[in-house]
DNA sequence: ATAGTAAACGAACGTTCGTGCTAATTTGTC
DNA sequence: GACAAATTAGCACGAACGTTCGTTTACTAT
């Protein structure tokens, strides 16, 4: 059987075995693996999006799933990389959710609403146990360090770039005024999604999510062209 | 963290201990108590703000503070009690440093435009070493139940309350338009703050607090009658 | 059918968590 | 300066944490 090519980087002299991830799981995934993976990391968006990524523990995890805390962990060989694939999972999620649905709609204003509509569906929704799993987590680790911060981070960044990029086809389409300033007006719909769901999570609003809508489409409406397509 | 499957010592039906709140401070307390109390809670706010008030663990509080755990325990008997302490000594931070400044102000839009600057303030000046505690914990507490929830929604509650008024005011004061909802706007504005926050600690956007400034002015300006005193 | 590997287990490790006792020390009052 | 109360420390406990290890079970490729 052809065996996965190692990379043998023994390339730097061995200086001193500075640990921290030695035991890499260096296993060829099998079908079974795999599944069983898919099956633990779902479970682990749903808790980490209601008790946040550190709440999440192997012991819990592993119970919930019927399995071994060792057989669990040997999936990922340290907590850090079960938080980093359980973001990754989370990730696919919203992208399969919102995202990809959003650039099903025509470009311009149809488009920029149809991401902002998406991003209330799967909050409104729960896909996620504890609501929206990033916002949960942008604020869990916004104080802290490390590879974790980083990767959430990076997907937020991600997310503001693809609600500017709506903004700015919307510009280019001539359904919005081009003089706006798209970052200005990306940070704004963030904003307001994340206060809807701050207020129907912690006050129980729940008129919450539609003043959301009404607020972000009485923005759009305010700063529309009129060659814009009618909003809903 | 399921506290839950707690103390379930069946096996004995002599005693009932439903511990819980036996050791209720029946103490008088001193002068040098209340000194060093305030000194915990000072701490135990900022450490709270930055990791969370689950992150905060009475070891490494007394560490910091050079005191011993069980010295430090025994102020509060549970660590639910230094949680529900370290909100409440939050809210006493926050009253101080943005909710009283901002009535100094003059009645109507003044007074509403100082409540949204002091926020800011408060943020930028990193008065809570995580930026803001109460921010932090919403989302940290969103998904749980118990007292230390019901505490902060109720702080929260408190909070929007202090905006819509401060939006009624403004309308009565004459200086905006009667005819809106004023806690629409109210969420509004607290949105903006939150996105402002999410923003600079998570995107460590250098901007995010005077976009924010520029947001809340220009939405203001959008709605202010004429006879309202000129904003900033 | 069987060898070899992937997947899962069970038991234990060393820590750290919150919490409960008891003893010592400090503080405020007379 | 004595005395009681308030405060702090010392020590220990059980539970849960992440992690390691050796072993067993289940798959898969010959």
């Amino acid at each position: 059987m052809p065996r996965v090519l190692r990379s043998s980087s023994r390339k730097t002299l061995v200086k001193k075995r500075v640990n921290k991830r030695v035991n890499k799981p260096v296993l060829r995934r099998q079908a079974k693996g795999l599944r069983t993976r898919e099956a633990i990391l779902a479970r682990a968006v749903d808790i980490a999006s209601a008790q946040g990524l550190e709440g999440l523990t192997v012991g819990s995890l592993a119970e919930q799933l019927g399995m071994s805390k060792s057989g669990l962990f040997a999936h990922f060989g340290s907590k850090e990389e079960l938080q980093l694939a359980t973001v990754e999972m989370a990730r696919q999620v919203f992208i399969d959710k919102v995202t990809r649905p959003a650039i099903a709609a025509p470009k311009g204003m149809p488009r920029l609403w149809s991401l902002i509509d998406h991003w209330l569906i799967l909050v409104e929704k729960r896909v996620f146990e504890g609501g929206c799993f990033f916002t949960a987590a942008s604020f869990e680790f916004d104080g802290r360090l490390g590879v974790v911060r980083d990767r959430i981070a990076a997907i937020m960044h991600e997310w503001i770039g693809a609600i500017t990029r709506a903004v700015q086809g919307a510009q280019n389409a001539g359904h919005l005024d081009p003089k706006l300033d798209a970052t200005r007006l990306a940070f704004e719909f963030h904003a307001i999604a994340i206060g809807a769901h701050w207020a129907h999570q912690l006050l129980e609003d729940r008129q919450a999510y539609s003043r959301a809508r009404l607020m972000a489409l009485e923005k759009l409406r305010g700063v529309a062209t009129l060659q814009s397509p009618r909003l809903p």
